[in-house]
DNA sequence: ATAATATTCAATTGATTTATTGATTGATAG
DNA sequence: CTATCAATCAATAAATCAATTGAATATTAT
C-alpha cells in the first residue's frame, strides 16, 4: 500500500495539510490574506524573525498556499487563490465543531464580549445600501489601505477613542477585522458597547468579503 | 505574538491540519469515510500494523476528525461528521490547483484512462430515474455493504470479468469508487472501454454522494 | 476463573521539523 | 564599483513525530 498513484497523491495532499499545521503559518496566512505584504512586514506582524518568516513562507509556497513576486528589493507574498481561504475556513469550522478546546477558548475569550449574533454579508450589504450603518475597519491602517469594504471608515483599534465623536449615536455600527476570530473586532465591540453604542461584528473578515465578490476598495499601491 | 486567545486558537487549528498531514492518515480517513470500520479492518485496508493504525486513529480522534464507539470486542471508527469530508476535499482542491506535482501525477496516471468528463451527481440522479444507466460500485464487497448508491450493482474490480455478461451493451455504465481519485473506478472504466462498453466515472466517491443527501442503501449491519 | 481476541499503551529508535545564527544572493542608490 | 537593504540559504541544536516492539487492558467465550 506504499506505492501507486493514489499514495503519491496522498503524499502531496499531506504536504498541503502539513503547511497549515503550524500556528505561525496560520498567522502568516491570515496576514497574507489581507493583501500583498513584504517578508519584513509579515515578520513584524507575526512577531517572528525575518529568516524564520522567510522559511515558513517558502514552505507555504511549496505547498501552493501562497504565491510571491519580486518588486525591486522587495518580495511580495499573496494568497495563491481563494480556494486557500476556503481551505483555511474548512479547518476552522471542523475545529470549532469537533475540538472541545476550541469551544472552551471561544467561550472564555470571545462570546462573552459579543453576545449578539454577528452580521451576515447579505445583511450588511443591504443595510449599507440603505445607509443604515456605519462600517468601521479596526485593522491597522496599512491593512485598510491594502483593501477594505467600500464605504468603511478606517478606525484602528488603538485610535478608537479619537474617533468616538464621529459616530452617530443613533446609528448602528458594524466592526470588522481580519478573520472570524480576529481579536480586534471583539475588542472594538466591547469598547463601543460600554460607551452606549449599538454595535455588532461582521461574521468574518475582509478577505472573505472580497472573496465573496462584494464591493471593496483599495487605497494606494503601497 | 506568542500568547493570547488568537494564538491559542491557531494552535488548535494547526493540530487539526497536522492530523491531515500524513499519507497514511489520509488513507485511513478515506476508508473511514465509507462507513464504520474496525481497527483491524482499517489496518488491513491501509496496509499498516494494528498498533500503528491505532495510534494514527487516536491522533485523528484527538483532532476531531473521527469518532469511535465500542461494540463488544471491537472499536468502530467513523468520520466525525460531514464537515470533515468537506475539509479533506478542500485540501484536495487546493492541491489539484496549486501543486504542480499533483497535476503531473493526475496527468500521468489518471486522465489518460478517462478522457471523457466524469458524470455529475445531478446527471447521474436524473439518468438513474429515467432508467438510462447501469451504476456499478467497484469497491470491495464489504464496503458496498456498508453503504452504496441506491440501485448500484456490486462489481468489485477483481470480479469485473465475471459480470461482463450482465451488462447491456446498449446502455451506458457509470462506475464509482471511494473518492475522486480512487484508482478502482479508473481501472474499471479502462477495462470496460476496451470491451466496447460506453462507460464513465462518477465525479467523486460514495461518501460525497451520501453527504449530498442523495439516495443510498445499506446492506447489512456488518 | 481462564483463554482468546481486539485494541491500546509505553518505551525505544530513527526521521523530520523548528528556530537560530551567520553567510550569501539580488537589487538599488550613490 | 561599492554600500546598503531585503530576502534567502546553510548549518546546527532542540523539539516533535513515526514505526516498532512487547506489555497491558477490555470484552467475550469456554
Amino acid at each position: 500500500m506504499a506505492t501507486g498513484p493514489k499514495h503519491a497523491l496522498f503524499e502531496e495532499f499531506a504536504r498541503v495539510a502539513q503547511a497549515l499545521a503550524h500556528a505561525h503559518r496560520l498567522a502568516l496566512l491570515e496576514q497574507v490574506a489581507q493583501g500583498e505584504r513584504t517578508v519584513d512586514a509579515l515578520a513584524l506582524a507575526a512577531g517572528l524573525s525575518v529568516a524564520n518568516t522567510s522559511q515558513h513562507l517558502k514552505l507555504l509556497r511549496a505547498a501552493g498556499l501562497v504565491a510571491s513576486r519580486r518588486d525591486g528589493k522587495f518580495v511580495l507574498y499573496r494568497l495563491a487563490d481563494e480556494q486557500v481561504l476556503e481551505l483555511i475556513n474548512a479547518v476552522r469550522r471542523v475545529a470549532e465543531r469537533n475540538v472541545a478546546e476550541v469551544a472552551r477558548i471561544v467561550g472564555a475569550y470571545f462570546t462573552k464580549r459579543d453576545e449578539l449574533e454577528p452580521v451576515s454579508h447579505a445583511e450588511l450589504l443591504e443595510r449599507l445600501r440603505l445607509g443604515l450603518v456605519t462600517v468601521i475597519d479596526v485593522r491597522p491602517r496599512d491593512e485598510f489601505q491594502l483593501g477594505h469594504i467600500s464605504g468603511a471608515l478606517s478606525v484602528p483599534l488603538e485610535d478608537l477613542e479619537a474617533h468616538l465623536a464621529e459616530f452617530d449615536p443613533g446609528q448602528e455600527i458594524v466592526a470588522y477585522c481580519r478573520s472570524a476570530y480576529c481579536v480586534l473586532s471583539f475588542e472594538a465591540v466591547a469598547a463601543l458597547r460600554t460607551r452606549g453604542f449599538l454595535v455588532r461584528r461582521l461574521e468574518d473578515g475582509f478577505p472573505e468579503w472580497r472573496a465573496a465578490g462584494l464591493p471593496f476598495e483599495v487605497a494606494k499601491t503601497r
